[in-house]
DNA sequence: AACCTTATGGTTAATTTGACTACAAGTATA
DNA sequence: TATACTTGTAGTCAAATTAACCATAAGGTT
Protein backbone atom coordinates (compact mmCIF):
# COMPACT_ATOMS: atom_id res chain seq x y z
CA UNK A 1 0.00 0.00 0.00
CA UNK A 2 1.49 3.65 -0.62
CA UNK A 3 2.17 6.07 1.39
CA UNK A 4 -0.75 8.12 0.41
CA UNK A 5 0.51 11.90 1.24
CA UNK A 6 1.58 13.39 -1.44
CA UNK A 7 -1.37 11.38 -3.18
CA UNK A 8 -5.19 12.06 -3.96
CA UNK A 9 -6.51 10.83 -0.28
CA UNK A 10 -8.90 7.96 -1.02
CA UNK A 11 -8.75 6.81 -4.74
CA UNK A 12 -11.54 5.37 -6.09
CA UNK A 13 -10.54 2.76 -8.77
CA UNK A 14 -10.62 4.87 -11.84
CA UNK A 15 -8.50 7.84 -10.47
CA UNK A 16 -6.00 5.45 -8.08
CA UNK A 17 -4.16 2.73 -10.09
CA UNK A 18 -5.88 2.77 -13.35
CA UNK A 19 -6.44 -0.50 -13.85
CA UNK A 20 -9.88 -2.01 -15.41
CA UNK A 21 -9.35 -5.71 -14.28
CA UNK A 22 -7.69 -8.44 -12.99
CA UNK A 23 -7.24 -12.08 -13.80
CA UNK A 24 -5.63 -15.21 -12.96
CA UNK A 25 -4.06 -17.57 -15.94
CA UNK A 26 -2.02 -20.22 -15.05
CA UNK A 27 0.40 -22.65 -16.56
CA UNK A 28 -0.16 -26.35 -15.84
CA UNK A 29 2.45 -28.45 -17.08
CA UNK A 30 2.46 -32.41 -17.36
CA UNK A 31 5.11 -34.91 -18.11
CA UNK A 32 4.04 -37.32 -20.68
CA UNK A 33 6.29 -39.77 -22.78
CA UNK A 34 9.39 -38.11 -21.92
CA UNK A 35 8.12 -34.48 -23.10
CA UNK A 36 7.13 -31.39 -21.11
CA UNK A 37 3.41 -30.35 -22.14
CA UNK A 38 1.25 -27.51 -20.93
CA UNK A 39 -2.99 -27.83 -20.65
CA UNK A 40 -4.55 -24.76 -23.13
CA UNK A 41 -8.35 -24.39 -23.56
CA UNK A 42 -10.03 -22.97 -26.61
CA UNK A 43 -11.20 -19.09 -25.85
CA UNK A 44 -15.12 -18.63 -26.15
CA UNK A 45 -16.05 -15.31 -26.65
CA UNK A 46 -15.12 -12.12 -28.40
CA UNK A 47 -12.54 -11.49 -31.28
CA UNK A 48 -10.55 -14.11 -29.99
CA UNK A 49 -12.83 -17.27 -29.98
CA UNK A 50 -11.32 -20.31 -31.15
CA UNK A 51 -7.92 -19.31 -30.63
CA UNK A 52 -5.90 -21.32 -27.91
CA UNK A 53 -5.07 -19.98 -24.32
CA UNK A 54 -4.54 -20.67 -20.78
CA UNK A 55 -6.86 -21.30 -18.64
CA UNK A 56 -7.67 -18.79 -15.90
CA UNK A 57 -10.12 -16.93 -14.20
CA UNK A 58 -11.39 -14.77 -11.53
CA UNK A 59 -11.03 -14.27 -7.41
CA UNK A 60 -13.64 -13.75 -5.40
CA UNK A 61 -14.46 -11.47 -2.98
CA UNK A 62 -13.52 -13.16 -0.11
CA UNK A 63 -10.87 -15.50 -1.33
CA UNK A 64 -7.00 -15.35 -1.23
CA UNK A 65 -5.45 -15.33 -4.70
CA UNK A 66 -3.69 -18.71 -4.08
CA UNK A 67 -7.49 -19.83 -3.26
CA UNK A 68 -8.93 -18.69 -6.45
CA UNK A 69 -5.86 -20.04 -8.19
CA UNK A 70 -6.11 -23.74 -6.67
CA UNK A 71 -9.86 -22.95 -7.15
CA UNK A 72 -9.42 -22.39 -10.91
CA UNK A 73 -7.37 -25.49 -11.17
CA UNK A 74 -9.77 -27.73 -9.72
CA UNK A 75 -12.28 -26.32 -11.66
CA UNK A 76 -10.54 -27.37 -14.68
CA UNK A 77 -9.04 -30.28 -13.54
CA UNK A 78 -11.07 -32.15 -10.87
CA UNK A 79 -7.51 -31.88 -8.72
CA UNK A 80 -6.68 -30.74 -5.61
CA UNK A 81 -3.34 -30.54 -3.60
CA UNK A 82 -1.78 -30.13 -6.32
CA UNK A 83 1.79 -28.08 -6.79
CA UNK A 84 0.89 -24.68 -7.41
CA UNK A 85 3.33 -21.47 -7.22
CA UNK A 86 2.59 -17.63 -8.54
CA UNK A 87 5.24 -16.73 -10.88
CA UNK A 88 4.28 -12.94 -11.20
CA UNK A 89 2.13 -10.16 -12.43
CA UNK A 90 1.97 -9.52 -16.08
CA UNK A 91 1.33 -5.69 -16.77
CA UNK A 92 1.84 -4.24 -20.24
CA UNK A 93 -0.86 -2.17 -20.79
CA UNK A 94 -1.08 -3.41 -24.13
CA UNK A 95 -1.18 -6.75 -23.15
CA UNK A 96 -5.10 -6.86 -23.87
CA UNK A 97 -6.41 -4.57 -26.21
CA UNK A 98 -9.08 -1.62 -24.97
CA UNK A 99 -8.88 -2.65 -21.76
CA UNK A 100 -6.27 -2.28 -19.06
CA UNK A 101 -6.12 -5.86 -18.04
CA UNK A 102 -3.51 -7.29 -15.34
CA UNK A 103 -3.11 -10.86 -15.17
CA UNK A 104 -1.25 -13.21 -12.28
CA UNK A 105 0.51 -15.71 -13.50
CA UNK A 106 0.66 -19.34 -11.55
CA UNK A 107 2.21 -22.37 -12.44
CA UNK A 108 1.07 -26.17 -12.07
CA UNK A 109 3.00 -29.69 -11.62
CA UNK A 110 0.54 -32.17 -11.91
CA UNK A 111 0.78 -35.98 -12.62
CA UNK A 112 -0.57 -36.84 -15.80
CA UNK A 113 -1.74 -40.34 -14.84
CA UNK A 114 -4.25 -38.87 -12.45
CA UNK A 115 -7.31 -40.75 -12.71
CA UNK A 116 -9.74 -37.73 -11.64
CA UNK A 117 -7.70 -35.72 -13.79
CA UNK A 118 -8.58 -37.84 -17.13
CA UNK A 119 -12.19 -38.21 -16.08
CA UNK A 120 -12.34 -34.34 -15.67
CA UNK A 121 -10.13 -33.28 -18.81
CA UNK A 122 -13.11 -35.56 -21.43
CA UNK A 123 -15.57 -32.62 -20.50
CA UNK A 124 -13.82 -30.20 -21.37
CA UNK A 125 -11.96 -28.77 -24.74
CA UNK A 126 -8.79 -28.40 -23.05
CA UNK A 127 -5.71 -30.10 -25.19
CA UNK A 128 -2.32 -30.82 -23.69
CA UNK A 129 0.59 -28.89 -26.28
CA UNK A 130 4.16 -30.01 -26.09
CA UNK A 131 6.09 -27.48 -24.88
CA UNK A 132 7.86 -27.20 -27.90
CA UNK A 133 5.28 -27.16 -30.26
CA UNK A 134 3.21 -23.90 -28.93
CA UNK A 135 0.97 -22.65 -31.44
CA UNK A 136 0.19 -18.45 -31.10
CA UNK A 137 -1.76 -17.58 -27.82
CA UNK A 138 -3.74 -14.98 -27.29
CA UNK A 139 -2.72 -12.26 -25.42
CA UNK A 140 0.79 -12.42 -23.86
CA UNK A 141 0.55 -16.23 -22.77
CA UNK A 142 3.26 -17.35 -24.95
CA UNK A 143 5.21 -14.84 -22.83
CA UNK A 144 3.89 -16.28 -19.73
CA UNK A 145 4.82 -19.57 -20.58
CA UNK A 146 8.21 -18.64 -21.18
CA UNK A 147 8.37 -17.48 -18.21
CA UNK A 148 7.31 -20.61 -16.37
CA UNK A 149 9.61 -22.64 -17.97
CA UNK A 150 12.34 -20.58 -16.98
CA UNK A 151 11.61 -20.20 -13.84
CA UNK A 152 11.02 -23.80 -13.40
CA UNK A 153 14.40 -24.33 -14.48
CA UNK A 154 16.02 -22.56 -11.59
CA UNK A 155 13.32 -23.88 -9.16
CA UNK A 156 14.03 -27.30 -10.21
CA UNK A 157 17.39 -27.41 -8.91
CA UNK A 158 16.90 -25.64 -5.72
CA UNK A 159 13.74 -27.40 -4.51
CA UNK A 160 12.77 -31.10 -5.31
CA UNK A 161 9.34 -30.01 -6.63
CA UNK A 162 10.09 -32.14 -10.01
CA UNK A 163 8.64 -35.10 -8.15
CA UNK A 164 5.07 -33.41 -8.85
CA UNK A 165 5.35 -34.03 -12.29
CA UNK A 166 5.86 -37.87 -12.17
CA UNK A 167 3.29 -40.98 -10.82
CA UNK A 168 3.80 -41.23 -6.74
CA UNK A 169 6.87 -44.31 -8.08
CA UNK A 170 8.98 -43.89 -10.55
CA UNK A 171 12.33 -45.21 -11.53
CA UNK A 172 15.79 -43.08 -11.71
CA UNK A 173 15.69 -42.85 -15.29
CA UNK A 174 12.39 -41.53 -15.34
CA UNK A 175 13.39 -38.89 -12.85
CA UNK A 176 16.88 -38.18 -14.80
CA UNK A 177 14.83 -37.96 -18.20
CA UNK A 178 12.34 -35.85 -16.44
CA UNK A 179 15.34 -33.40 -15.26
CA UNK A 180 17.06 -33.66 -19.23
CA UNK A 181 13.87 -32.58 -20.64
CA UNK A 182 12.89 -29.21 -18.03
CA UNK A 183 16.79 -28.34 -18.05
CA UNK A 184 17.48 -29.32 -21.82
CA UNK A 185 20.99 -31.31 -21.36
CA UNK A 186 21.86 -34.74 -21.23
CA UNK A 187 22.61 -36.29 -18.23
CA UNK A 188 24.84 -39.75 -17.09
CA UNK A 189 22.77 -42.55 -15.89
CA UNK A 190 25.11 -43.46 -13.31
CA UNK A 191 26.24 -40.07 -12.16
CA UNK A 192 22.75 -39.21 -11.84
CA UNK A 193 21.81 -41.94 -9.77
CA UNK A 194 24.69 -41.66 -7.53
CA UNK A 195 24.26 -37.97 -7.19
CA UNK A 196 20.43 -38.07 -6.25
CA UNK A 197 20.84 -41.57 -4.38
CA UNK A 198 23.81 -39.95 -2.44
CA UNK A 199 21.22 -37.30 -1.19
CA UNK A 200 19.03 -39.92 0.68
CA UNK A 201 16.27 -38.22 -0.19
CA UNK A 202 13.83 -40.84 -2.19
CA UNK A 203 12.56 -43.94 -0.27
CA UNK A 204 13.43 -47.12 -2.01
CA UNK A 205 10.35 -49.38 -2.38
CA UNK A 206 10.33 -52.92 -2.58
CA UNK A 207 8.67 -53.23 -5.93
CA UNK A 208 9.81 -53.30 -9.28
CA UNK A 209 8.59 -51.80 -12.66
CA UNK A 210 5.89 -53.68 -14.48
CA UNK A 211 5.35 -54.87 -17.99
CA UNK A 212 8.53 -53.69 -19.48
CA UNK A 213 10.43 -55.51 -22.05
CA UNK A 214 13.53 -55.49 -20.34
CA UNK A 215 14.89 -55.68 -17.10
CA UNK A 216 12.91 -53.91 -14.42
CA UNK A 217 13.84 -51.08 -12.26
CA UNK A 218 13.72 -50.55 -8.98
CA UNK A 219 10.64 -47.94 -8.10
CA UNK A 220 11.63 -45.10 -5.40
CA UNK A 221 9.16 -42.63 -3.74
CA UNK A 222 9.86 -39.34 -3.05
CA UNK A 223 8.79 -38.27 0.95
CA UNK A 224 8.29 -35.08 2.28
CA UNK A 225 8.27 -36.13 5.11
CA UNK A 226 12.12 -37.31 4.71
CA UNK A 227 13.15 -34.02 3.10
CA UNK A 228 11.99 -32.09 6.02
CA UNK A 229 14.05 -33.64 8.11
CA UNK A 230 16.90 -33.33 6.35
CA UNK A 231 15.95 -29.96 5.72
CA UNK A 232 15.82 -29.52 9.34
CA UNK A 233 18.99 -30.86 9.64
CA UNK A 234 20.65 -28.02 7.61
CA UNK A 235 20.55 -30.32 4.05
CA UNK A 236 20.03 -28.16 1.16
CA UNK A 237 18.57 -29.85 -2.39
CA UNK A 238 21.23 -28.90 -5.13
CA UNK A 239 20.99 -30.05 -8.39
CA UNK B 1 -6.73 -13.70 -19.58
CA UNK B 2 -9.41 -16.09 -18.50
CA UNK B 3 -11.56 -18.48 -20.91
CA UNK B 4 -14.71 -16.95 -20.53
CA UNK B 5 -17.25 -19.19 -21.73
CA UNK B 6 -18.37 -20.37 -18.60
CA UNK B 7 -18.37 -16.55 -17.00
CA UNK B 8 -20.04 -13.68 -17.54
CA UNK B 9 -19.58 -12.00 -20.64
CA UNK B 10 -18.09 -9.13 -19.94
CA UNK B 11 -17.19 -8.27 -16.45
CA UNK B 12 -16.80 -5.20 -14.71
CA UNK B 13 -15.06 -4.66 -12.17
CA UNK B 14 -17.25 -5.40 -9.42
CA UNK B 15 -18.75 -8.61 -10.80
CA UNK B 16 -15.18 -9.69 -12.42
CA UNK B 17 -12.41 -10.00 -10.64
CA UNK B 18 -13.91 -8.36 -7.15
CA UNK B 19 -10.76 -6.12 -6.47
CA UNK B 20 -11.08 -3.07 -5.60
CA UNK B 21 -8.30 -1.66 -6.24
CA UNK B 22 -4.40 -2.74 -6.57
CA UNK B 23 -1.23 -1.05 -5.54
CA UNK B 24 2.87 -1.10 -5.89
CA UNK B 25 5.07 -1.30 -2.97
CA UNK B 26 8.65 -1.64 -3.05
CA UNK B 27 11.13 -2.66 -0.78
CA UNK B 28 14.41 -0.77 -0.98
CA UNK B 29 17.27 -2.29 0.10
CA UNK B 30 20.84 -0.98 0.85
CA UNK B 31 24.38 -1.71 2.41
CA UNK B 32 25.59 0.51 5.01
CA UNK B 33 28.29 -0.39 7.38
CA UNK B 34 28.24 -3.98 7.10
CA UNK B 35 24.56 -4.54 7.17
CA UNK B 36 21.53 -4.67 5.26
CA UNK B 37 19.12 -1.52 5.25
CA UNK B 38 16.01 -0.87 4.20
CA UNK B 39 14.32 2.56 3.27
CA UNK B 40 11.09 2.95 4.89
CA UNK B 41 8.67 6.01 4.70
CA UNK B 42 5.73 7.26 7.39
CA UNK B 43 2.22 6.79 6.56
CA UNK B 44 0.59 9.69 6.21
CA UNK B 45 -3.42 9.79 6.57
CA UNK B 46 -6.26 7.55 8.39
CA UNK B 47 -5.78 5.08 10.85
CA UNK B 48 -2.21 4.35 10.08
CA UNK B 49 -1.10 7.61 10.00
CA UNK B 50 2.32 8.37 11.31
CA UNK B 51 3.15 4.01 11.30
CA UNK B 52 5.80 2.97 8.83
CA UNK B 53 5.76 1.23 5.61
CA UNK B 54 6.98 0.26 2.10
CA UNK B 55 7.06 3.42 -0.02
CA UNK B 56 4.47 2.70 -2.71
CA UNK B 57 1.91 3.93 -5.14
CA UNK B 58 -0.76 3.57 -7.89
CA UNK B 59 -0.14 2.67 -11.47
CA UNK B 60 -1.05 5.06 -14.04
CA UNK B 61 -3.30 4.27 -17.10
CA UNK B 62 -0.58 4.14 -19.96
CA UNK B 63 2.37 2.76 -18.28
CA UNK B 64 3.23 -0.89 -17.82
CA UNK B 65 3.83 -1.84 -14.06
CA UNK B 66 7.83 -1.70 -14.30
CA UNK B 67 7.99 1.80 -15.20
CA UNK B 68 5.00 2.46 -12.29
CA UNK B 69 8.03 0.91 -10.15
CA UNK B 70 10.28 2.53 -11.62
CA UNK B 71 8.70 6.01 -11.66
CA UNK B 72 7.67 5.62 -7.94
CA UNK B 73 11.79 5.11 -7.11
CA UNK B 74 12.85 7.85 -8.74
CA UNK B 75 10.10 9.99 -6.97
CA UNK B 76 11.18 8.82 -3.66
CA UNK B 77 14.94 8.55 -4.48
CA UNK B 78 15.94 10.84 -7.42
CA UNK B 79 17.17 7.35 -8.69
CA UNK B 80 16.69 5.67 -12.34
CA UNK B 81 18.57 2.47 -13.72
CA UNK B 82 18.96 0.83 -10.79
CA UNK B 83 18.32 -2.97 -9.87
CA UNK B 84 14.71 -3.59 -9.64
CA UNK B 85 12.31 -6.54 -9.67
CA UNK B 86 9.00 -7.44 -9.05
CA UNK B 87 8.61 -9.96 -6.69
CA UNK B 88 5.19 -10.77 -6.26
CA UNK B 89 1.39 -10.13 -5.75
CA UNK B 90 -0.04 -10.31 -2.29
CA UNK B 91 -3.65 -10.86 -2.29
CA UNK B 92 -4.85 -11.88 1.32
CA UNK B 93 -8.65 -10.74 1.56
CA UNK B 94 -7.49 -9.01 4.80
CA UNK B 95 -4.72 -7.08 3.94
CA UNK B 96 -6.50 -4.24 3.90
CA UNK B 97 -9.07 -3.80 6.04
CA UNK B 98 -12.77 -2.75 4.27
CA UNK B 99 -11.49 -2.78 0.86
CA UNK B 100 -10.04 -5.34 -1.14
CA UNK B 101 -6.45 -4.00 -1.89
CA UNK B 102 -3.86 -6.38 -4.04
CA UNK B 103 -0.27 -5.10 -3.90
CA UNK B 104 2.34 -5.78 -6.39
CA UNK B 105 5.90 -6.28 -4.16
CA UNK B 106 9.10 -4.83 -5.95
CA UNK B 107 12.09 -4.88 -4.67
CA UNK B 108 15.53 -2.50 -5.41
CA UNK B 109 19.15 -3.15 -4.78
CA UNK B 110 20.55 0.50 -4.16
CA UNK B 111 24.09 2.37 -3.76
CA UNK B 112 24.05 3.94 -0.72
CA UNK B 113 26.34 6.59 -1.14
CA UNK B 114 25.07 7.69 -4.15
CA UNK B 115 24.78 11.82 -3.94
CA UNK B 116 21.52 11.71 -5.66
CA UNK B 117 19.88 9.46 -3.40
CA UNK B 118 21.13 11.48 -0.34
CA UNK B 119 19.94 14.69 -2.01
CA UNK B 120 16.28 13.40 -2.23
CA UNK B 121 15.82 11.68 0.88
CA UNK B 122 16.80 15.06 2.91
CA UNK B 123 13.52 15.96 1.39
CA UNK B 124 11.49 13.35 3.04
CA UNK B 125 10.83 11.37 5.48
CA UNK B 126 12.15 8.11 4.77
CA UNK B 127 13.95 6.30 7.62
CA UNK B 128 16.78 3.21 6.81
CA UNK B 129 16.43 0.75 8.88
CA UNK B 130 18.76 -2.39 9.97
CA UNK B 131 17.03 -5.59 8.65
CA UNK B 132 17.12 -7.18 11.68
CA UNK B 133 15.62 -4.14 13.36
CA UNK B 134 12.28 -3.40 11.75
CA UNK B 135 9.32 -2.45 13.90
CA UNK B 136 5.39 -3.71 13.06
CA UNK B 137 4.74 -2.00 9.43
CA UNK B 138 1.12 -1.38 8.22
CA UNK B 139 -0.74 -3.81 6.12
CA UNK B 140 1.74 -6.87 6.05
CA UNK B 141 4.57 -5.27 4.75
CA UNK B 142 6.56 -6.88 7.23
CA UNK B 143 5.81 -10.45 5.16
CA UNK B 144 6.48 -8.44 1.92
CA UNK B 145 10.14 -7.62 3.46
CA UNK B 146 10.67 -11.13 4.27
CA UNK B 147 9.77 -12.55 1.29
CA UNK B 148 12.14 -9.89 -0.51
CA UNK B 149 15.16 -11.43 1.75
CA UNK B 150 14.08 -14.79 0.95
CA UNK B 151 13.83 -14.24 -2.81
CA UNK B 152 17.34 -12.14 -2.36
CA UNK B 153 18.78 -14.67 -1.02
CA UNK B 154 18.05 -17.09 -3.57
CA UNK B 155 18.80 -14.71 -6.58
CA UNK B 156 22.16 -13.13 -4.55
CA UNK B 157 23.20 -17.01 -5.66
CA UNK B 158 22.79 -17.40 -9.39
CA UNK B 159 22.91 -13.95 -10.62
CA UNK B 160 25.77 -11.43 -10.10
CA UNK B 161 23.21 -8.62 -8.48
CA UNK B 162 25.34 -8.07 -4.98
CA UNK B 163 27.34 -5.59 -7.19
CA UNK B 164 24.67 -3.48 -6.97
CA UNK B 165 24.38 -2.70 -3.53
CA UNK B 166 28.23 -1.87 -2.93
CA UNK B 167 29.86 1.40 -4.79
CA UNK B 168 31.34 1.22 -7.98
CA UNK B 169 34.71 0.18 -6.95
CA UNK B 170 34.44 -2.36 -4.28
CA UNK B 171 37.40 -4.34 -2.09
CA UNK B 172 36.77 -8.28 -2.41
CA UNK B 173 36.57 -7.99 1.46
CA UNK B 174 33.37 -5.72 1.30
CA UNK B 175 31.98 -8.21 -1.26
CA UNK B 176 32.47 -10.88 1.42
CA UNK B 177 30.90 -9.10 4.24
CA UNK B 178 27.96 -8.61 1.45
CA UNK B 179 27.27 -12.12 0.68
CA UNK B 180 27.97 -12.94 4.47
CA UNK B 181 25.18 -10.43 5.62
CA UNK B 182 22.65 -11.37 3.12
CA UNK B 183 22.95 -14.96 3.09
CA UNK B 184 23.90 -15.15 7.14
CA UNK B 185 26.70 -17.28 6.96
CA UNK B 186 30.47 -17.11 7.89
CA UNK B 187 33.22 -17.20 4.54
CA UNK B 188 36.63 -18.18 4.13
CA UNK B 189 38.73 -14.87 3.32
CA UNK B 190 41.09 -16.89 1.20
CA UNK B 191 38.64 -19.22 -0.20
CA UNK B 192 36.03 -16.74 -1.16
CA UNK B 193 38.88 -14.42 -3.01
CA UNK B 194 40.00 -17.26 -5.02
CA UNK B 195 36.59 -18.28 -6.04
CA UNK B 196 35.22 -15.00 -7.31
CA UNK B 197 38.48 -14.31 -8.87
CA UNK B 198 38.50 -17.81 -10.69
CA UNK B 199 35.32 -16.34 -12.08
CA UNK B 200 36.83 -13.74 -14.26
CA UNK B 201 34.12 -11.52 -13.51
CA UNK B 202 35.53 -8.32 -11.99
CA UNK B 203 37.92 -6.01 -13.50
CA UNK B 204 40.56 -5.06 -11.19
CA UNK B 205 41.36 -1.58 -11.18
CA UNK B 206 45.22 -0.08 -10.72
CA UNK B 207 43.62 1.54 -7.49
CA UNK B 208 43.89 1.15 -4.04
CA UNK B 209 41.55 1.75 -1.22
CA UNK B 210 42.13 5.24 0.38
CA UNK B 211 42.50 6.54 3.80
CA UNK B 212 42.45 3.06 5.66
CA UNK B 213 44.24 2.49 8.58
CA UNK B 214 46.13 -0.87 7.54
CA UNK B 215 47.04 -2.25 4.47
CA UNK B 216 45.01 -1.02 1.48
CA UNK B 217 43.26 -3.45 -0.60
CA UNK B 218 43.16 -3.63 -4.35
CA UNK B 219 39.99 -2.05 -5.78
CA UNK B 220 37.54 -4.31 -8.48
CA UNK B 221 35.11 -3.42 -10.65
CA UNK B 222 31.70 -5.02 -11.91
CA UNK B 223 31.46 -5.05 -15.42
CA UNK B 224 28.48 -5.88 -17.61
CA UNK B 225 29.76 -6.07 -20.45
CA UNK B 226 32.04 -8.91 -19.49
CA UNK B 227 29.44 -10.85 -17.67
CA UNK B 228 27.49 -10.65 -20.97
CA UNK B 229 30.31 -12.41 -22.88
CA UNK B 230 31.15 -14.99 -20.12
CA UNK B 231 27.12 -15.61 -20.15
CA UNK B 232 27.32 -16.29 -23.97
CA UNK B 233 30.40 -18.80 -23.61
CA UNK B 234 27.97 -20.46 -21.29
CA UNK B 235 29.37 -19.13 -18.25
CA UNK B 236 26.61 -19.57 -15.30
CA UNK B 237 27.47 -17.42 -12.04
CA UNK B 238 27.01 -19.24 -8.75
CA UNK B 239 27.81 -19.23 -5.34
C1' DA C 1 61.08 -0.86 16.84
C1' DA C 2 57.25 -3.54 18.17
C1' DC C 3 52.65 -4.41 17.25
C1' DC C 4 48.15 -4.23 14.93
C1' DT C 5 45.17 -5.19 11.20
C1' DT C 6 44.01 -6.51 6.85
C1' DA C 7 45.70 -8.19 2.13
C1' DT C 8 47.23 -11.73 -0.51
C1' DG C 9 49.26 -16.10 -1.87
C1' DG C 10 49.83 -20.95 -0.91
C1' DT C 11 49.35 -25.98 0.81
C1' DT C 12 46.82 -30.01 1.69
C1' DA C 13 43.33 -33.41 2.35
C1' DA C 14 38.64 -34.37 1.51
C1' DT C 15 34.87 -34.27 -1.48
C1' DT C 16 32.53 -33.97 -5.70
C1' DT C 17 32.29 -34.34 -10.64
C1' DG C 18 32.60 -36.17 -15.31
C1' DA C 19 33.82 -39.59 -18.39
C1' DC C 20 34.00 -44.34 -18.77
C1' DT C 21 33.98 -49.53 -18.22
C1' DA C 22 31.95 -53.71 -16.87
C1' DC C 23 28.68 -56.65 -15.79
C1' DA C 24 23.72 -58.12 -14.42
C1' DA C 25 19.08 -59.09 -15.49
C1' DG C 26 15.68 -59.30 -18.10
C1' DT C 27 13.10 -59.54 -23.10
C1' DA C 28 13.03 -60.49 -28.01
C1' DT C 29 14.60 -63.00 -31.95
C1' DA C 30 16.98 -66.58 -34.71
C1' DT D 1 18.54 -73.00 -26.80
C1' DA D 2 21.58 -69.55 -28.08
C1' DT D 3 22.40 -64.90 -29.24
C1' DA D 4 21.44 -60.25 -29.47
C1' DC D 5 19.46 -56.28 -27.48
C1' DT D 6 18.01 -53.12 -23.96
C1' DT D 7 18.09 -51.09 -19.70
C1' DG D 8 19.66 -51.41 -14.73
C1' DT D 9 23.34 -51.18 -11.41
C1' DA D 10 28.07 -51.01 -9.58
C1' DG D 11 32.51 -49.39 -9.71
C1' DT D 12 37.03 -46.99 -11.36
C1' DC D 13 39.88 -43.09 -12.00
C1' DA D 14 41.57 -38.63 -13.06
C1' DA D 15 40.25 -33.89 -12.81
C1' DA D 16 38.13 -30.21 -10.58
C1' DT D 17 36.37 -28.05 -6.60
C1' DT D 18 36.01 -27.13 -1.72
C1' DA D 19 37.12 -26.43 3.10
C1' DA D 20 40.32 -25.67 6.47
C1' DC D 21 44.37 -24.00 7.20
C1' DC D 22 49.21 -21.45 7.34
C1' DA D 23 52.49 -17.89 6.07
C1' DT D 24 54.00 -13.76 4.68
C1' DA D 25 53.36 -8.89 2.92
C1' DA D 26 52.08 -4.25 3.44
C1' DG D 27 50.77 -0.85 5.33
C1' DG D 28 49.25 1.96 9.64
C1' DT D 29 49.50 2.96 15.10
C1' DT D 30 51.79 3.23 19.60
Amino acid sequence: MPNEKNDTKSMSLVEGSAIDDISIDCVILGFNNGTLEVLLVQHGEGDSKGEWGLPGGWIKKEESIDNAANRLLEELTGLDNVFLEQLKVFGDPKRVSFRRVLTIGYYALIKREDDKLKASLVLTDAKWFKIKNIPDLIFDHNEIINYSLKHLRNRVRQAPIGFNLLPEKFTLLQLMKLYEEILDIEMDKSNFRRKILHMKLLKPLDEKQQDVSHRAAKLYQFDQEIYDLLTQKGFNFEF
